[in-house]
DNA sequence: CGCATTTGACCTGCGC
DNA sequence: GCGCAGGTCAAATGCG
């Protein structure tokens, strides 16, 4: 299943990361970035703290009930995080939209144009990430509709690193690199930076053109190794491979919790402070069971991904 | 025809 | 100041 990696587990793993994660507490922590069996875990860390990451891993480690590890996860909820799902997908407190999408857009433009603008220097030191481990399966979809605009070979890592960047609107800034986790094979590393400029698409359909899926690329499956796993994937939005995963009865369930998330994705801006309670979560992890799939549809948001986009959070994927 | 993916090259940031 | 690594762009190609 290469093909979900990326957005699947992404966005799956943060949903379910959220909730499940928070219950299995402790499950696996490690020192760099804590990973959720079941799901994901993030760690967000806002680069201009320079490396500080919040270390949420060993709080996990300690926390050993949801109900701490929500308190934990509370402060990442803070700004929209319309899904459960999102429940991470916080971004930063405020750069971010700056910060990150301004930058990578006048990054992106001054590179070729005039660099003059602004220098990318900021762009590293000021981007807002939102880093999740989701497990491969667990990669699915994210209502958003991601676009791969580079592939590179990381340097301590076997495996290559995708860049997407959202199709869904032109202008959306939002990005997100996948990469393999060189220790966990099985685990993917998702980081998720800028905002959407859009509303989370609330159907796939939207998404329609955007993704692209391809039989069985060969390529993708070839590739092997995890380096080209993305590219199946990567047309998450759209991939069947998710939408089959996702929605066993894709109209209907994921019907039901776009409602849900598109109540969200009204209140994205607001959403942020949206409480989200265990029950949210649990309901979510319930959910997630397809949701992971279906909500990925809708949570996508803060992450991006396929899965939760709906609920997607202008605000968390990049938001 | 439009969009997504792939791949190589370029640019910038960071560390030494 | 130099080199390495990361990140992004653009052209080419393929598919629906």
């Amino acid at each position: 299943m290469e093909s979900d990696w990326d957005l699947y587990a992404v966005v799956r793993g943060c949903t379910t990361a959220t909730s499940t994660t928070t219950a299995t507490t402790a499950a696996k922590t490690t020192s760099t970035t804590t990973t959720i069996p079941s799901s994901a875990y993030f760690s967000i860390y806002p680069a201009e703290q320079s490396g500080q990451v919040l270390s949420i891993s060993n709080p996990y480690e300690s926390r050993s009930s949801v109900g701490e590890l929500h308190e934990l996860c509370k402060p990442f909820f803070l700004k929209s995080q319309p899904l459960s799902s999102n429940s991470f997908s916080y971004s930063s407190p405020s750069p971010k939209s700056t910060g990150q999408t301004k930058q990578q857009q006048l990054n992106k433009q001054p590179q070729h144009t005039g660099s003059a603008t602004t220098p990318r220097s900021k762009r590293r030191k000021i981007q807002h990430k939102k880093v999740c481990e989701v497990q491969a399966e667990n990669l699915s979809s994210d209502i958003w509709a991601w676009r791969k605009y580079g592939q590179k070979p990381i340097k301590g890592s076997p495996y290559p690193r995708g860049y997407y960047r959202c199709s869904s609107s032109k202008g959306c800034l939002a990005r997100k690199q996948v990469e393999r986790n060189k220790t966990d094979p099985t685990m993917f590393i998702v980081t998720y930076t800028g905002e959407h400029s859009h509303p989370a698409p609330t159907h796939r359909n939207s998404l329609a053109g955007s993704t692209r899926q391809k039989p069985s690329s060969p390529q993708a499956v070839t590739a092997e190794d995890s380096s080209q796993p993305f590219t199946k994937q990567v047309s998450p939005s759209t991939s069947e491979a998710e939408e089959e995963e996702a929605t066993p009865s894709k109209s209907e369930s994921r019907e039901d919790l776009e409602d849900l998330m598109n109540d969200d994705e009204e209140n994205e801006f607001e959403l942020s402070d949206m409480v989200v309670t265990d029950d949210f979560f649990e309901g979510l992890d319930e959910l997630t069971g397809f949701a992971g799939k279906t909500v990925a549809s809708s949570g996508g948001d803060c992450f991006g991904d396929p899965f939760a986009a709906n609920i997607a959070l202008p605000a968390c994927g990049g938001q």
